[in-house]
RNA sequence: GCGGGAGUAGCUCAGUUGGUAGAGCGUCAGCCUUCCAAGCUGAAUGUCGCCGGUUCGAACCCGGUCUCCCGCUCCA
């Protein structure tokens, strides 16, 4: 364990220190759990994105993408369920400092008390067997019903108050019933507090004709709400899906493990439009396909496990998440929901627009199911980054810090070294690099002793260095470090471009997944 | 939000009982070097997280505040 944290906050430090994840606003002493992407950062984020657009979208002929907006109209979290879903009434308990929910403290309560019925029930018809007695049984009967009306009038208050927003009588209602903490015993209760995890904001420039509105809490809906759009402007048919990218935005009571769990986050989704009654078969199908993808990366199998929900989300009847090997532990990446027609059918009936397709086979129109594969983009970051960082004992002594990030989503993918800045090599290596620089993001680098400039790659993850030595000049060829083996392979000059070619080769990295 | 720990150069950290800041690595310039960091010379860099208080004097003591880490709570 103390390894591990010892590996998270190596994690961190290299992020910062080679550009690749800083914390936001820092030169004003920063903003809790909100962090900016540096040079390496950046393209690391953009090629992973990459990488699953293409996995998802441009090899599946029935999966389109789609760019939707963050700002969208209220109704929708209404529809979505995310504006009940997402709002908690909470309590502290002043010595066992701990946290609840108001409304399941209450609940629980009334748990109790039907407990307490059954109870009743079950002696009431013990009594039964033995000899029947009028006055025990209305006896029993009137203290059922006493538990039954103490039990909905309670609830009643509850949600009353709870859809009145009126905290301090959900307080009340737990003063009330004396309910204690389950931890301290204690009743010393702090108020009851909100916490509303969308972000709200307002459109519209005064303050007076401006509408309420929320950052997207998810970027799901973008694609529910323009199913139609994409359906029939693309002739697509069932079973299809539509991909898409981007941040969305939840106002976590508590952010934190770095870039694990962020206030302002970026999501991969594809929502997948199957016939009713095909969801199982599908579920199954992407649980797999999406397990492919991240082993298509060479990040250990035993790195991943699947999660399967037994407490299901209000939209789902199967979900189940691909859980990674972070340095804190197995922690979910990616998510795989079978969303039913929840979503379809509850816009459906806040729009008044019908969302149904037609299907020639069954020759008949429902609302499509769905199945959702979604991945947090900055956990799988986290994931790649940590995984990639390690040190490694060198023969003959001493170590060297590696950043082994799969190739295909390595930042840079090759520097060009001269060996010497002297006698010609730098102008043979500006000339490779020339050359490279359409196809990949290259660097130069003639600073330094070249062990230690390819030491500096390492910690940067760049899988190749080519060196331009004076046996270039000579016979026109380079040598090829690899970053894992550390060997070295002599090549033609002009065999440099097929070489790369053959190594970051998308096709071969996706192909069998 | 609560409890515990922490914040000194880009990084890792030192800083003796309060006397006004240091090391190593890194960075930059140059030298030397024909293949796996730590050879030579020189240089830059900090209002010691921020604000306030105590004091003749605060990196050090006190209060507040911000941020980070760990545990709970919440969420996937």
């Amino acid at each position: 364990m103390t390894n591990q944290l010892d590996h998270f906050k190596k994690t961190i430090s290299h992020a910062k220190e080679y550009g690749f994840v800083f914390s936001s606003s820092e030169i004003y002493d920063g903003l809790n759990a909100i962090y900016d992407y540096g040079q390496n950062g950046a393209i690391l984020k953009n090629n992973i994105r990459e990488y699953w657009w293409k996995s998802m979208v441009q090899l599946h002929e029935n999966i389109v993408g789609l760019d939707s907006a963050i700002f969208m109209h209220p109704t929708i979290w209404k529809a979505s369920g995310h504006v009940d879903a997402f709002n908690d009434p909470l309590i502290d308990n002043k010595d066992s400092k701990r946290r609840y929910r108001a409304d399941v403290l209450v609940e629980e309560y009334v748990a109790k008390i039907e407990l307490k019925i059954e109870k009743e029930i079950k002696k009431g018809s013990k009594r039964f067997g033995e000899e029947f007695n009028k006055e025990k049984f209305i006896e029993t009967n009137t203290r059922i019903n006493e538990y039954k009306q103490k039990a909905s009038l309670i609830l009643n208050r509850l949600n009353k108050s709870l859809e009145n927003e009126d905290l301090s009588d959900v307080k009340c209602l737990i003063e009330e019933l004396e309910i204690a903490c389950p931890e301290s015993g204690s009743r010393n209760w702090t108020d009851v507090k909100q916490f509303n995890l969308m972000f709200g904001t307002k459109l519209g420039a005064s303050s007076e004709s401006s509408t309420d509105l929320y950052l997207r809490p998810e970027t799901a809906q973008g694609i529910f709400v323009n199913f139609l759009n994409v359906q029939k402007s693309g002739r697509m048919k069932l079973p299809f899906g539509i991909a898409q990218t981007g941040k969305a935005f939840r106002n976590e009571i508590v952010a934190r493990q770095f870039i694990f769990r962020m206030r302002e986050f970026e999501q991969m989704e594809m929502q997948f439009f199957i016939p009713p009654g095909d969801q199982k078969k599908w579920y199954e199908m992407w649980k797999r396909t999406r397990l492919n993808w991240h082993l298509s990366l060479g990040m250990g199998k035993e790195n991943y496990r699947f999660h399967d929900h037994e407490k299901l989300a209000h939209y789902a009847d199967a979900a189940s998440d691909i859980e990674f090997k972070f340095p804190f532990g197995f922690k979910e990446l990616e998510g795989i929901h079978s969303r039913t027609n929840f979503d379809l059918a509850k816009h459906e009936e806040f729009s008044g627009k019908k969302l149904k397709f037609f299907d020639t086979e069954r020759n008949e129109s429902y609302i499509p199911y769905v199945v959702e594969t979604s991945i947090g983009l900055d956990r799988m970051f986290l994931a790649v980054f940590s995984w990639a960082l390690r040190e490694e004992p060198i023969e003959g002594g001493g170590t060297r810090t590696l950043l082994k990030l799969p190739a295909i989503l390595a930042p840079t993918k090759v520097a060009v070294l001269p060996l010497l800045k002297k006698d010609g090599l730098p102008e043979i290596a500006r000339e490779i690099l020339k050359d490279l620089k359409w196809k990949y993001i290259v660097s130069y680098d003639e600073k330094d002793a070249v062990g230690r400039r390819y030491r500096r790659q390492d910690a940067l993850g760049t899988p190749y260095c080519i060196t331009v030595d004076h046996q270039s000049l000579e016979d026109k060829t380079v040598t090829i470090r690899d970053r894992d083996t550390m060997s070295q392979e002599r090549i033609l000059l002009k065999n440099i471009s097929g070489f790369l070619e053959q190594k970051l080769n998308v096709k071969d990295w996706l192909e069998n997944i």
